[in-house]
DNA sequence: TGATCATATGCAACTTAGTTGCATTTGTCA
DNA sequence: TGACAAATGCAACTAAGTTGCATATGATCA
């Protein structure tokens, strides 16, 4: 898994590995797509640790009760900026009026392709540099960043 | 100006035109660039005409005050999801945490080239079909709709 | 021209994504 | 193990956008 690479790597430049960030480094790559900041802290809830607290609530009978691994979105946003600073994360925006966040492959730089009906995002890598160029000569502009989202339908959802 | 056609077309079709609509027609076809739906807020209330309105609070001593063109940011986005069905506007997200719309040209689709440094914002008409078509070939999407944005420095920007 | 009515508007309260300040906790290293 | 910088939790906040409902108004027709 490439999870205990990049925790390595950001050992080794001396950062603190805490619980949290190395279980937000894990799920991003278990490659379940772009995740939003809400579905990392839902997917840490879910699958994070039960602890078994004890209360003493006589009014209402209930002597334990079971509760999910914690996290606040606080942190997850703190380590979503601090992996952004490292490059370890890239942001992606699919007009949802929310951000999304996924490992930067060592692979070629890509793009995506949003299913309309469904939601499965798929990658599209693509070999853009000489359209980029092209562009910097017609324009005068230096071009340093560039998002291309792609939407339609998958072809299941063609049917 | 374009906004008279516009708004002639809406009134063919039987639409009413409102003060408010009309206004936010002309502010989007001024040529400001793709404008968020503070910036028509905004725009509205700076242009407004002025209101004088009398009052009669003698005890701070105010006899009249002048306020500008009232408009609410509900009308606003109101008359934006109107103006998005009417294919009238379309609507440019730029990763920004909000969406900017633009009147839709008569000419060719077009992206956009936004400036890291000064914000200029700078239209890109490219012709992308044979592009597209090659994508839905070795992907077995069918794609409706999507979104290139670049950025960088404009030439006054890379000094 | 004035009455009618569907549509547009204003307002307040709400939702959701994301941020900030501050007190507390914890990983790391000596 | 103790110390301390970095990480965390929590509450309160901001900003974009939405919703429900009462009121106002543009277009039409008598």
């Amino acid at each position: 898994m490439r999870a205990s690479a990049v925790v390595k790597n950001l050992k080794d430049k001396g950062f603190r590995i805490t619980p949290i960030r190395k279980q937000i480094i894990e799920i991003l790559s278990e490659d379940r797509g772009p995740l939003t900041s809400l579905d990392i802290l839902t997917i840490i809830h879910k699958t994070g640790k039960k602890v078994n607290e004890s209360t003493h609530d006589h009014a209402i009978g209930v002597s334990s009760c079971i509760r999910f691994a914690r996290c606040n979105k606080t942190t997850v946003y703190r380590q979503i900026a601090f992996l952004l600073e490292q490059e370890i994360l890239e942001e992606i925006n699919l007009g949802e009026g929310k951000n999304r966040y996924d490992l930067v492959e060592n692979k070629a730089h890509h793009h995506h392709l949003t299913c309309n009906n469904c939601g499965v995002i798929k990658d599209l890598p693509l070999e853009d540099n000489d359209f980029l160029q092209s562009i910097e000569k017609n324009t005068n502009f230096r071009i340093q960043k560039h998002s291309l989202e792609l939407f339609g339908l998958c072809l299941g959802c063609q049917k």
